[in-house]
DNA sequence: TAAAAAATTTAGGCGACCCAAAGTTTACCG
DNA sequence: CGGTAAACTTTGGGTCGCCTAAATTTTTTA
């Protein structure tokens, strides 16, 4: 057996789906999770048995199921392993969602603590970094497509000046100002400067070792109540505006 | 069981050790292979049986292992995965390498064919792109490390057009011209222009999808036969000076 | 060349998965 | 209140990958 706050992969799998579920309704049933990860009904039975066991999940038979604060926990680092190499496949190597989800899937279990957070902040780099971003995919693109008609490294490396200092002349001035995080609109990104207060929202992005350099970037926004969903070294939170407000970020040029 | 030419990710593992002791010795016997992964001499028997049914190797009881044809190409799909997650991890994340062994041990039965060509596609690019290179890394690095003291994006956006304008001093003129490959020197980089002949080198290298726009980079050279060890696409090979003296690149700016 | 040593295979067992089928429990409706 | 459908669990059986212990074959060496 292994040890009690060690998972197989499997397990972990079963937990992903719980933590989706659970997320989507209040709680999950046995047969969500046989649809979601399309095994047999008496396959998840075991699988909640051992989860319980370990004290992942509540369990007693014909009950419910939710997640334990460990489970929970452990759900979410789950999830952002997955997301994490979610975002590397389709957003640096334009990969189709289905095919990066699918091997997400698989390789998910795999990723060490530390290549995790390496392959995070790459993601954040590359698309915050002035000679990264879009155009620096669309180079890669090109460099893939390549079949003959390729350019040649004296032609690419005159390209990329170009974009640069096109990209100067567009920040000069105004694009580039110091901001609270509640001003950034949705699909904006920015990277943190400073964050006010000691408790509340300061406290918690200090445990998830969000600090200023971090890069955060706006999944959503709630035009009544002004609720941000954000997305930052792989955890998503929502914060109310108060929250935001105590976030300063400069804001990326995009 | 499973169809006859796929293999679980354990018989992939097997197949990979077999292929890296046949490739240092001539054959390899069931207590190297027992050895290297760190497995019971029985267990090796069981998997050398499906091998082998599968048509993987040759085997016969007491009898020294060898790969059919089949097999050595599975195990170097199974070695190019591994390398190729190997490279992106120290390469590009700058993991040190026991921990990037370790976990593309571990990932590497679970890159599909286009993920795992975008991925060796994507290491080339940023070691060649103009953008790319060394201070790409450094750059990430800085990203990595920054805690409070960082640099903005302005800054940031400065120095890397700082950078390009150098590189650019540095090539014109004489770095960037056409060479053989032969010219290259050990560590040296450079992309593929055009393949001549029709037969040959140039044959095997289409059938590996090597095309004019391809990155070779020089792993070794034999002072001696002028011979070369060549990584493209994610494959090594070994050239004679004449084979290298067909492939015409240009010189990367490194 | 015969025994000792080493390498290899066989036999049997275990744990972690999975499924199909059969048996329970729960929820809901007339 | 009973009946039934849906949801859930249990049972029994199979696969896979690994292990140990014992038997067998090959190699070494004296």
């Amino acid at each position: 057996m292994t040890p009690v706050d060690e998972l197989s992969a499997s397990m972990e799998d079963y937990l992903e789906a719980i933590y989706h579920i659970v997320t989507a309704k209040q709680a999950a049933r046995a047969k969500d999770i046989a649809k979601r990860l399309d095994v047999n009904n008496s396959s998840v039975t075991g699988a909640l048995r051992t989860l319980s066991e370990k004290g992942f999940i509540n369990y007693a038979p014909y009950d419910v199921i939710t997640l334990t604060p460990k489970g929970h926990k452990h759900a979410e680092d789950v999830v952002r392993r997955h997301e994490a190499l979610m975002d590397f496949f389709t957003k640096v190597l334009c990969v189709d969602r289905t095919e990066a989800s699918e091997a997400a899937c698989k390789m998910e279990h795999a990723v060490s603590r530390n290549i995790l957070d390496r392959l995070i902040r790459f993601v954040e780099f590359i698309e915050i970094c002035p000679r990264g971003g879009e155009t620096l995919i669309q180079g890669f693109n090109n460099h893939c497509r390549q079949e003959g008609n390729f350019i040649t490294c004296q032609d690419s490396l005159a390209r990329c000046l170009e974009d640069l200092k096109q990209r100067q002349k567009d920040i000069e001035g105004d694009l580039l100002e110091t901001a609270p995080l509640n001003d950034l609109r949705q699909d904006q990104r920015g990277k943190i400067l400073k964050i006010k207060g000691k408790g509340g929202i300061s406290k918690k992005l200090a445990e998830l070792e969000v600090t200023p350099g971090s890069i955060v970037e706006v999944i959503q926004t709630d035009t009544e109540t002004g609720a941000l969903d954000i997305k930052v070294r792989g955890y998503r939170l929502s914060l109310s505006t108060e929250e935001a407000a105590k976030i300063l970020v400069e804001r990326s040029g995009n």
